[in-house]
DNA sequence: GGGCGATAGATGCAAATGCATCTAAATCGG
DNA sequence: CCGATTTAGATGCATTTGCATCTATCGCCC
C-alpha cells in the first residue's frame, strides 16, 4: 500500500481509481434509498446547489460546474425542475445571454424534506466507516484536490 | 473546517458532499479529454474492470457491482461492446443463468491504449494537487470507506 | 422429487442524455 | 463604431438509460 518505489504517476492513478470506486458504492447505496423517489440525483444536486446560494439566484452556466451534465442535459432537467414549480427562471439583468435559476417556495421545501432523509442515508454509511478524524481528513483532502482542479 | 461542536451527522454529510464534488471536479476533466473520444466513461469502466481481472472471464452480474449502471443497462451496454468486437459473451458453466464476459484481443488493445492517455490525464490533474503523502492517505482513506460501504 | 420464492439476464418503452447546431448577445481588435 | 470571435442558452435528433416486466434457472424447504 505504500510501497516507496511506487511512480508517481501510478500512485496518482490509484489514488483516482479509489476515490472513484468509493463514489460509486456510497453513490449505489444512496441512489436505492428512499429518498430519491421523488427526484433523480441530478435533479436533487441542482436543487441543493441552488438552496446554498446566498441570494438565491444562480446563472445557469455556473450551476452547470457543479453537477455533471453536459450544458443542454442541464438546460432541460432545469426546464423539468421548472414546470414541476420546483424552481423559476428569469433573463441575467446583466447579460442579455444568461438566465438566472432559483428555488421557488415548493422547491425549498422539497430539497430540506429530501435533505434531511439523504443526510441520514450518508451518516449511516459514512459514519461507521471512518473516524471523526479520518472524515475531517477526507474532507481536506478532497477539497483540496477538487479546489486544484477546478481551479484551472 | 475542524470546529470540535461539530454534529457527527453532519460531518459525515460534508465528508460526502466534499468527496462528491471532487468526484465530479475530475470527472468533468477527464471525460473532456482526448482519452474518451472512442469510448463512453462507462464503456471503458467495463474494459478496465474486465482487464483487471485473473481468470479474464467475470459474471455480468458482478460487472455490475463496479459500475453505476443499473442491470439493463450494463445488459445492453455488454452487448453494445460486443457488437463492437471488444468483448466476448458465453454462458456461465455453473450457472445456466449466468452469462460471463470477457475482452477480446481488441478489446485488451483498445483498454491499454485508452488506459495509458487516462493515466496521463489522471496523473495532470491529481499529481499537482497534492503531495504523494496526502494520495496515499486519500487512497488509504477511500479504500477502507468503500470496503466498509461494499461489505454489507 | 415438486412446488416456490429468489436471482440472472433480456426486452418493451418512455424518459433522459449528449452531440451538433442554431440564435442572440457580449467581447475583442481594428 | 463595425465586423469577427466567443459565450449563454435552446433545440432537433440519435443514443443511452432506467423502470417494469418477462423468461429461465437456481436454491430451499416440505
Amino acid at each position: 500500500m505504500s510501497s516507496k518505489t511506487e511512480s508517481p504517476v501510478r500512485l496518482a492513478a490509484e489514488t483516482w481509481e479509489s476515490l472513484f470506486r468509493a463514489q460509486v458504492a456510497v453513490m449505489r447505496r444512496l441512489q436505492s434509498g428512499p429518498a430519491f423517489k421523488a427526484l433523480a440525483v441530478n435533479e436533487y444536486d441542482v436543487l441543493f446547489t441552488l438552496s446554498g446560494c446566498p441570494s438565491g439566484w444562480l446563472r445557469q452556466n455556473e450551476l452547470n460546474d457543479h453537477v455533471l451534465l453536459s450544458q443542454s442535459s442541464l438546460s432541460r432537467l432545469v426546464e423539468r425542475l421548472e414546470k414541476r414549480g420546483l424552481v423559476e427562471r428569469r433573463p441575467a439583468p446583466d447579460d442579455g445571454r444568461g438566465v438566472l435559476v432559483r428555488l421557488t417556495d415548493a422547491g425549498r421545501e422539497l430539497q430540506k424534506q429530501i435533505g434531511r432523509e439523504h443526510v441520514r442515508d450518508i451518516a449511516s454509511l459514512v459514519a461507521p466507516a471512518l473516524t471523526a478524524e479520518e472524515q475531517r481528513e477526507l474532507l481536506r483532502l478532497t477539497d483540496k484536490l477538487r479546489t486544484a482542479v477546478q481551479g484551472r
